[in-house]
DNA sequence: AGATGATCATAT
DNA sequence: ATATGATCATCT
């Protein structure tokens, strides 16, 4: 196979290219990028989602803009079993935890993250190699209403308590559907916070996470036909 | 076993 | 430190 680093000019190109990955494995799509395949994730977490931007044509880099700003797209890649749930839960962004007055949820990163989110699932077997797992079949997703709602309930819950000061009293149990959880390199990293009396104060950065129960919504009713 | 809190790599 | 890409590893 072809590497492809053009970007894709269509939606439409895009999910062919997407979907041409259905079923290869990370050895042979690595090899076509030129990449080495690292014995395991630990040390090289965000490997399969670069491995896949690599592919899709994805600018790389540390730029705040979707994947594919052209096309209002989002690639997220997500660690099924081979049952097809979903093994890890999915970083949105991160949370503002200060200059929080007048953000609302239409203006929200969350939202505007998942307007239009190509999902890549992948073999997240940790019981086989690296280099034989294989990508499954990618699906474009744009929030229903009422997963909207869902979403929306749940970054309002978690966005009061941050412009109250509570950020620390923020635990991942809080949301049904979206979490707040530690975003960061280490125990080191902090960043400024409101705290209690309205001073600012260091805390560990935070991000939010889609909780396997939304993802396994999403994938329930992309790939539950009725037979 | 599954989820929570912590952590890993890289670029800017 | 912040952004991107996430999974690890410990605790319950």
């Amino acid at each position: 196979m072809q590497l492809e680093p053009r970007r894709p000019q269509t939606i439409d190109e895009l999910y062919d290219r997407a979907l041409a990955l259905a079923g290869r494995s990370f050895a042979e799509l690595a090899r076509a990028a030129g990449l080495a395949i690292p014995d395991d994730l630990r040390h090289a977490k965000g490997w399969v989602g670069q491995l896949l931007e690599t592919h899709l044509g994805a600018t790389a880099g540390s730029k705040p803009l979707q994947d594919f700003p052209e096309l209002g797209v989002e690639l997220k890649t997500l660690p099924v079993t081979p049952e097809g749930e979903p093994l890890e839960t999915t970083f949105v962004c991160s949370a503002p935890l200060t200059h929080t007055t007048g953000v609302d949820w239409l203006s929200s990163n969350v939202r505007n993250k998942l307007r239009c989110v190509l999902w890549l699932p992948i073999d997240g077997r940790r019981d086989i190699g690296v280099a034989e797992r294989v990508v499954g079949t990618a699906f474009f997703w744009r929030p229903s209403t009422a997963q909207e709602q869902q979403l929306r309930a749940d970054w309002e819950e978690h966005m009061d308590r941050i412009a109250l000061g509570q950020v620390e009293a923020i635990t991942a149990r809080q949301g049904e559907w979206l979490q707040v959880r530690p975003k960061a390199a280490d125990g080191n990293a902090l960043t400024d916070a409101v705290g209690p009396d309205g001073r600012i104060i260091r805390v560990r950065p935070r991000g939010f996470y889609l909780k396997k129960r939304f993802t396994r919504q999403i994938l329930q009713e992309t790939f539950t036909n009725a037979c």
